[in-house]
DNA sequence: GTGAAAGCGCTAACAA
DNA sequence: TTGTTAGCGCTTTCAC
């Protein structure tokens, strides 16, 4: 920094002001700045920026590899911080890695909030964690204090699924469900409400599952071995409802021929075009935003009280869902 | 520091030799400081580490959230980095983040060298990069003098399929490309040189396509408009199998009654139990231990030649490869 | 717009 | 084992 401020012949404090974009310095000398250290090599080092900053200015993002979706949520995170001026630091959890080293990795960057997605961190972890730095959780409504969650409505996005399946005509809709995952207690409520205001109660049934292809391959193992399927099936999620799916049609079953399926996300796989799922949608970008929202809120406006930020989902139609055969 | 320090009665510096695992420090002190830090919630700044250190001890690791099989590296990347003593900075690039960005924000932590995964870095970028730190590409042979790769024998591994194909019986095997992505060229290459070898010189036959489930598709949609299809394909990736499977299964085309297909990479999606796709193995792991290999000996052993470490791949025999139907 | 001075939290080199 | 000293590259404050 010495050396780009020598060649241009301006003080090192100008240099600084030039790269944080602060007031303070002519256009043309700025200009030359950052001309010079293009021309240097320079570039401002993170770590003495966060060591001398009171504030670090990073968020940290916990996520796991695995998940379509999830992918799709890191990805809208970085515009969203670049937004309010954050940056990212992002922390992989996963087989190799046990996100408490994930988790004590990013404290140690100083991050001043953390993100987390997807389901691995047990609630007392994150309330440890709450008592140290905000911390947002995406997808699943937290029950722990201090925490703020950022997540769909699940109950009415399922309602919106199994609606729409009633009105082609089904009624021997099941649910095959997410466990214990994030959101899938809400979405197994929903569907029972739903099944209820419909008029269905008599067809409520619920398959245990998970939100892997896996979980839903032995879910459509299971249907097929108890005798008659239902007509239709909301899933868990997208990842399970495309192992049904594909369990399914290696057995002949048609789908949605002699079964309709929704499910839930709308990530990027349901889209595909041979598989063309009808799924509900949770809004990466909207979901994202509102997290950063709920973090700025926290650091920025001084905000001390948990949120719960619920967005409305809505239902894409695709080809995967047709009215019952008679 | 100073904090822990005082509490136990030692010195700061002794403090800090017992976090960086230094001799030094007797048993008893060592586990008391650790026992100090945890109850005062000390953690050392990793800021502060890296600016006060020659060297970072950072490697940067470049990846897109997209593709199954770049994730399984990445995770296999965090233990083999721990083994040598480096810790991992992650950049993820995509829509939402370009990857320049992403790698000006890892060059700004000091990281000492960068990891690349996928396919989204142009020559240039690299040979520009390269200059100012080692760099290893993964799954692409580099071309870029002075950037060290690691990848598995793409030329071997399509061999072996279509070895297995021929084996089974088939001659009318078909190569559904990956276009200009990382290895395509080494695999069609392997491909026509396997093809030759067997005698099948005039069943040679390449659909130009990519390495996402949707070319695979595309692939899959114009084989069935071109009229008589082979009755094996051999396919550049395992998303791209996935998408000629999903497409053919829809038309009424049976895998692998009608047609056998083999995938490449061997990952997740391939041992699902509704795929069990037939695929060429390349271990994450393995490419993931040779990448940060590379990167110790550049770093440690002070190698400075380029070096191309090619792995020995393997057929995962499963269950879309069968004899022709006669 | 400048220049001087201080210090973020840590490591390193050395002598004790 | 300990204390001392110095300084990594940057930001901040203040008087000019």
């Amino acid at each position: 920094m010495g050396d780009v401020a020598a060649r241009v012949g301006v003080s090192r404090q100008l240099v600084s002001l030039v790269f944080r974009n602060m007031p303070g310095a002519s256009d043309a000398t700025r200009a030359r700045v950052l001309e010079v250290a293009e021309e240097l090599g320079y570039r401002p080092d993170t770590a003495a920026q966060v060591l001398r900053r009171a504030r670090s200015g990073h968020v940290g993002v916990l996520f796991t590899l695995r998940h379509p979706h999830d992918a799709s949520i890191v990805e809208a995170i970085y515009p969203a911080a670049e937004r309010v001026g954050y940056d990212i630091a992002l922390g992989a959890s996963g087989p190799g890695r046990d996100e408490r080293k994930a988790v004590e990795s990013l404290l140690a960057y100083r991050i001043e909030a953390l993100i987390v997605i997807g389901p691995y961190v047990t609630p007392d972890k994150l309330a440890t964690l709450a008592r140290q730095i905000p911390v947002v959780e995406i997808s699943r409504p937290s029950d722990v204090s201090g925490v703020d969650s950022v997540r769909t409505d699940d109950h009415l996005g399922v309602h919106l699924a199994v609606e729409h399946l009633h009105a082609l005509g089904h009624r021997a809709i099941v649910h095959v469900d997410g466990g214990d995952m994030p959101g899938a207690e809400d979405r197994r409520s929903g569907y029972r409400t739903a099944m209820q205001t419909l008029g269905l109660d008599s067809d409520i049934r619920v398959v245990p599952a998970g939100y892997t292809e896996e979980a839903g391959a032995r879910a459509a193992r299971q249907l097929m071995t108890d005798g008659t399927l239902p007509t239709a099936i909301v899933a868990g999620n997208d990842r399970c409802a495309i192992g049904l799916i594909g369990t399914f049609t290696r057995r002949g079953i048609n789908v949605p021929g002699d079964i309709s399926i929704v499910g839930y996300d709308d990530s990027q796989p349901a889209g595909l075009s041979y598989v063309d799922l009808t799924s509900v949608r949770q809004d990466a970008t909207q979901l994202a935003e509102a997290a950063i929202t709920a973090v700025s809120e926290r650091l920025d406006q001084g905000r001390d009280t948990s949120t719960d930020i619920v967005l409305e989902p809505r239902l894409v139609v695709r080809g995967t869902t047709a009215a019952p055969r008679l």
